[in-house]
DNA sequence: GGAAGATTTTGATCCACATCAATATTTCCG
DNA sequence: CGGAAATATTGATGTGGATCAAAATCTTCC
């Protein structure tokens, strides 16, 4: 009797890729959902996608048909002019939602780029807008999803329009060890998965003016720093850094 | 008899103030509906509201509930920092839509203030998700709104991280001509109804740095400039400071 | 209509960060 | 494993835009 081993063997298989049973679920998904609205959801994303380190999900003006929630990995998004210079616009971990911007104009406006092997869950435009007309839950989070980055995005803004190169750091080490945290990480040590040039340009400052304030934020003991190793040894301290005047 | 007189005048008002014969309603609201879908609609927008130059239609961590739809007038949206810094994040005008950062959080991360006076259209969020989950055109609509404001903002954090002076404000005012153009006024002259110092602001420049560089572009023959009243005299011009290195 | 306040322009000077440069360290890969 | 390329650190110098300052112009509102 072979019928029920194999079975089994799918059963186990759907299960573990499941969204239902995902340790990210809370992030990328709605919760509190009936058992039957719990399936559909599991219908929805019936691919994974490894992207390797270097490798993009998508690139700019690419035609747009799925967004991607990250299962694993790191990337980052970035936007490039026609004269060559481009810009990080954000840096994503496991739970975040790729692929928004490509919803308006039906192609993708910038680059996600995997800055260390990845892997994405991927979400069918088209299924995702059908199940949420079906499912509140799914609608009300999607939305508030993508408002999010409306938000976060408005905070980068105020970063780059009205912060000292310090300032900048300090919030997005304190930024990046929040996010860390809210996914079960330690707060106090964590590996840069970005270059200083990547952070650089995500914070519009030239890759020597990330390094010296490394090393000055080091020398006033907010933090330790060995190449991409991180340790927050004064989140205070940093904090004390943002909105404080030139000292 | 006075009924059909009294009907008549209901009549006018109602049909006045209906999206669908709003002239604006390619803006905010899909295009291609049944009968019965644009009666729905007229029915989604049952308030306007008047917001004098100054005025706010809403305030960082007010309560969401609505969305508002630019009938008439010009917004700034600004964000304030812990220690009074404040920073403009976007201008708005005839069309736009005011207030999708709130969804995410159930409450306003902005200010958007009214740059001259306004009318806006409340869209009550409930209503909106409501409507959406049933007319496929409108849900569709409203993730593109969603997602072009994304882009909106990926374009600004390019040009506060890797633009400079010059190019910012070059950019910003070509993206003025362009939103002014697709509304049907001139795309060669506009009033600004912003002062230099919310121009720099929303560029990340001091205010000083606005006018030499009005004063400069105006030496160049690109603009003509009598304190809020440009000309666009050579948009060629413009576009090529856009991208070309320090000269 | 006119005085007070807000906004804009322009000049002089300064400084935070960029740029240029050289060395050190790490990572990659044959 | 070892050499080349990529990345990071640190120092010296330059500069675009900030800051400080003062005058000009516009707007407001009594």
């Amino acid at each position: 009797m072979n019928a029920p081993k194999l079975a089994r063997v799918i059963d186990i298989h759907a299960l573990k890729n499941a969204c239902s049973n995902c340790s990210l679920r809370e992030m990328c998904l709605p919760t509190g959902l009936k058992q039957d609205e719990i399936e559909k959801l599991d219908q929805m994303v019936y691919t994974r996608k490894r992207v390797k380190r270097g490798d993009s999900v998508y690139r700019s003006e690419e035609k747009f048909g799925s967004l991607y929630a990250i299962r694993s990995g790191f990337f980052k998004t970035t936007l490039v002019m026609e004269d060559g210079r481009d810009q990080v616009t954000g840096f994503h971990m496991a739970g975040d939602m790729l692929g928004m911007d490509g919803i308006g104009a039906d192609q993708h406006s910038c680059n996600a780029v995997a800055l260390e092997d990845s892997e994405v869950c991927v979400i069918p435009y088209g299924r995702l807008e059908e199940l949420s007309r079906e499912i509140y839950e799914l609608q009300q989070h999607f939305h508030k999803v993508m408002s999010r980055e409306i938000v976060r995005e408005h905070g980068v803004m105020l970063l780059l329009g009205s912060m000292r190169a310090e300032e900048r750091l300090a919030a997005f080490l304190l930024n990046l060890s929040q996010r860390f945290t809210s996914r079960g990480y330690s707060a106090s040590e964590f590996n840069l998965r970005m270059t200083r040039e990547e952070i650089g340009s995500y914070l519009g400052l030239k890759l020597e003016t990330v390094s010296r304030t490394f090393s000055k934020f080091q020398e006033d003991g907010f933090i330790g720093v060995q190449q991409k190793n991180i340790r927050i040894l004064d989140s205070e301290g940093l904090k004390s850094v943002l909105g404080r005047d030139p000292s």
